[in-house]
DNA sequence: TTGTACGCGTTATCAA
DNA sequence: TTGATAACGCGTACAA
């Protein structure tokens, strides 16, 4: 046994009281409300203070607080440019207020999500941020029950007791379906992510149907296949789509990294992006803007989701406001992947 | 004021042994040593904590049991893709060890992760994970009084009070500069992250140095220009790069996303990659693979340096075992975007 | 195997 | 303006 290693003890409280010839109390008091304390023994306890290198107890604070000023994310995954991008915003509004960030991550399993959200409960968060609406119902009460401001991001709900700082994913899926849909596709194929537990990516698979039915075309013609977040699984995803037949003219993607996959995928099978087959993405990351073709996606302003969530959630637990729902606009970015569809006799011609 | 507003009082230990019939010390028991209770009991505890929601209290706990089993990370931003994915493995490995970690970032900037450091610390952090080396040493001083176990990632370190899971910067960026020299390249550029503060960077601009130096040439001479991490920022400092005279045959990246910039623009410009110049990058990110031509880069495991980062910190702080060392290996991936010098005389016959 | 009782470091109430 | 002192919720000797 290493005697040498024992942490030392941090200096308490009590040992800035005894430092400085006063109370707890008005250590305590110099700390949280300075006004309440005289001049001179503030300074006397300062001096203390930073003599010891005081720096107050965490858990004790909030056990006898009952406020942390902290605030919990359970994001599915950081590996994942927009959930960073979304959360290091988060922070940075927290941070600039105080405030402190927990991150939890689900890997996109609700009983890990669940899980997560009790342990950032327990570590007494004043507020949670989520992510979309996917889950047992149970959670929502029982954060209702517990009276815990709660923002979903990246999508919206209507639930009244939670706010939400968000974008239609049906709506801005369904607008570039119709655009597709205006040059001419009509074999339109979607490669989604797995839309188990994932209302975002659903809800991408059910805009692009839409706009298929109010065209007239049957929207469960349309080839779904789901896929892991990954460029590698992408392209295999890709290539069963397209030996379809008939070869759909537009693969839509359920975000730019399938897309970037996709892309890639055809390239190597000799099709020519978009004269033989167009692609779209969605969230318009800097890959987007990147690989060539560049991706007519949708831009998502993750960062400003991320803001305006900390900005809700910090108005609910210091000022007592009310839920929000706040709807973010996205708008489509049109770059090269996607074209007017290729004429129809071509389609025998083409490589496997 | 709005009385509904009212958080709702949490059960505590004593409401479930209430409900259970048994002594908090049983209840707590259960859920802290679990075989040291009987099956019979253990069950009706159970279901009593499930039937309140019950979910222990983090400050009691960790003013009871003087730990806190949280583990700080203070990294430069998540908003990169490498920190983002090694912290992602950080925290997996944390997280199947039933420990919690805490992340909060510095936006490069020292002051900012000093005062990071100390909230986490504050916080009551059982150990801390902090990138790179370049820190005032009386921060390291502090961590060691603390007896704060402590792991720098992405480098390493000699100090041997701190632990680190780290490569060899500088021999990486040399090898590569090494492998490009020998393919005939003697007018060669460094596009850099900004080398303020950050031990990364600057040690992969003298890695490059050090190859020069060793195969007789000046490395003084070779230009170097540093600029923040964004594709469009990579574009402009590259076009200042490119526009010097002599031009540069091969340009090496800092990383992948300044290399992705890079590529970019000498595309936009009309020169060809690597006909008529070389680029390299460094982390071999997913971009890397995208972008046409793919990347040379050097190859860095960030998943394998998170999770390591955390089985070390964990050993420290449960197996009180000591500061340990790990340098892991990188290595060169060679893919299209680095290729031999062209001929000196096409120089004069280049675009702009 | 289970229960009793104390202490952890802080805030907050009430007197002085 | 200051000082006692009672919570806060949990872990853990120690006792039963």
């Amino acid at each position: 046994m290493d005697v040498t290693a024992q942490k030392n003890e941090l200096p308490t409280l009590e040992d800035v009281a005894k430092a400085a010839r006063v109370s707890t109390a008005t250590v305590s008091r110099c700390l949280n409300s300075p006004d309440r304390v005289s001049e001179s023994t503030k300074k006397r306890v300062m001096e203390a203070v930073r003599d010891l290198k005081y720096s107050p107890n965490f858990g004790a604070r909030a056990l006898a607080a009952k406020k942390t000023n902290t605030y919990g994310a359970v994001i599915p995954t950081m590996d994942n440019a927009i959930f960073a991008r979304g959360l290091q915003a988060f922070q940075q509004v927290l941070v600039d207020n105080g405030a402190t960030m927990l991150v939890a991550s689900s890997a996109y399993d609700p009983e890990i999500e669940e899980n997560q959200i009790k342990t950032l409960i327990a570590r007494g968060a004043d507020a949670l941020l989520l992510i979309g609406t996917d889950r047992d119902p149970g959670i929502h009460e029982f954060l209702r029950d517990r009276n815990l401001p709660v923002v979903i991001a990246w999508a919206c709900t209507t639930e009244p007791a939670l706010s939400c700082v968000g974008f239609d994913n049906v709506e801005a899926s369904r607008q570039l379906a119709l655009k597709a849909l205006d040059l001419g596709h009509r074999e339109i194929a979607f490669l989604s992510a797995f839309t188990k537990s994932n209302d975002r990516a659903r809800n991408r698979v059910i805009g692009a149907r839409k706009a298929l039915e109010e065209r007239g075309l049957d929207p469960s013609s349309m080839p779904v296949v789901e896929t892991k977040y990954s460029i590698r699984s992408a392209r295999e995803a890709f290539g069963a789509l397209v030996r379809r037949s008939p070869r759909p003219t537009l693969v839509m993607c359920g975000n730019d990294v399938l897309a970037a996959g996709a892309v890639q995928e055809a390239r190597d099978m000799g099709l020519d992006v978009p004269g033989d087959i167009s692609i779209t993405g969605f969230d318009d990351i800097e890959l987007a803007t990147v690989i060539r073709p560049a991706l007519t996606t949708v831009h998502v302003p993750h960062r400003k989701m991320g803001r305006l969530a900390a900005e809700v959630l910090l108005d609910q637990v210091r000022h007592n406001s009310g839920p929000r729902h706040i709807t973010l606009d996205t708008h489509i970015v049109e770059r090269a992947s996607l074209g007017p569809a290729p004429a129809l006799c071509r389609t025998a011609s083409l490589p496997l």
